[in-house]
DNA sequence: CAAACGATTTTCT
DNA sequence: GAAAATCGTTTGG
């Protein structure tokens, strides 16, 4: 089996869109505390910097917290929401570019007993990483991952060939952006058709 | 320095 | 299907 690392290419696209499309299929892989994990990408949300107002760095805000996104792609932008939910994402684009793509789920590959403990459970549901917040919790990613190079050892996103056809990718409006006005009808959100890990959402 | 607000999950009805 | 929980970050005074 081909396990090779995505390259800094395939973040510094320029367009946020394609990178988010491309991540389906493609393996998360943590390495914490000396306990791997690794789980198919199934749903992602692009995020379109400044232009866009569901994106944190909309209008060109650059916080202590966001200003992660504006690093060069290939980095880990982790933040907590609600005070509890540690969400992911992949910063892409060059640097003083804040794109990044949220990853919403994805299916368990390795490490399913520590990702079940990791989130108190005893047999492996959808919910275990269907939605950001839960696999999050479920890799083992925090937001002191914050800032994290996706080409380091414990933490990254490799290709193991796995294609997604175009038939096979649905795409609809982002979840939890009501707020953003017009921008929350931008098809921004891409999950893998009829896969059981994709989080309900809103659905279309 | 104080107030308001979520890129959500879980639980209860 | 609907509502509550919960706290760091951001924004306003």
């Amino acid at each position: 089996m081909v396990m090779k690392k995505l390259s800094a290419r395939f973040y510094e696209n320029d367009d946020v869109v394609t990178v988010a499309k491309a991540l389906l299929g493609k393996i998360l892989v943590t390495n914490i505390n000396n306990e791997y994990t690794a789980a198919m990408i199934v749903e992602t949300e692009a995020y379109a910097g400044v232009a866009d107002k569901a994106s944190h760095a909309f209008g060109g805000r650059n916080t202590n917290r966001t200003k992660t996104m504006y690093q060069a792609g290939g980095v880990a932008y982790v933040y907590l929401c609600y005070g509890i939910h540690h969400l992911f994402n992949v910063v892409t684009n060059l640097e003083g570019t804040p794109h990044a793509v949220l990853i919403r789920a994805a299916e368990p590959l390795d490490g399913l007993g520590i990702m079940l403990e990791r989130r108190g459970k005893e047999k492996l549901t959808p919910a275990l990483t269907a939605g950001p917040g839960a696999m999050s919790a479920a890799m083992g990613i925090t937001t002191n991952l914050t800032g994290t190079s996706l080409s380091s050892g414990k933490l990254y996103i490799e290709d193991r060939d796995i294609i997604i056809h175009e038939q096979d990718i649905v795409t609809g409006t982002r979840v939890g952006v009501a707020y953003a006005q017009e921008d929350a009808m931008r098809p921004y959100r891409f999950w893998i058709k009829g896969n059981k890990y994709v989080s309900k959402g809103k659905g279309l």
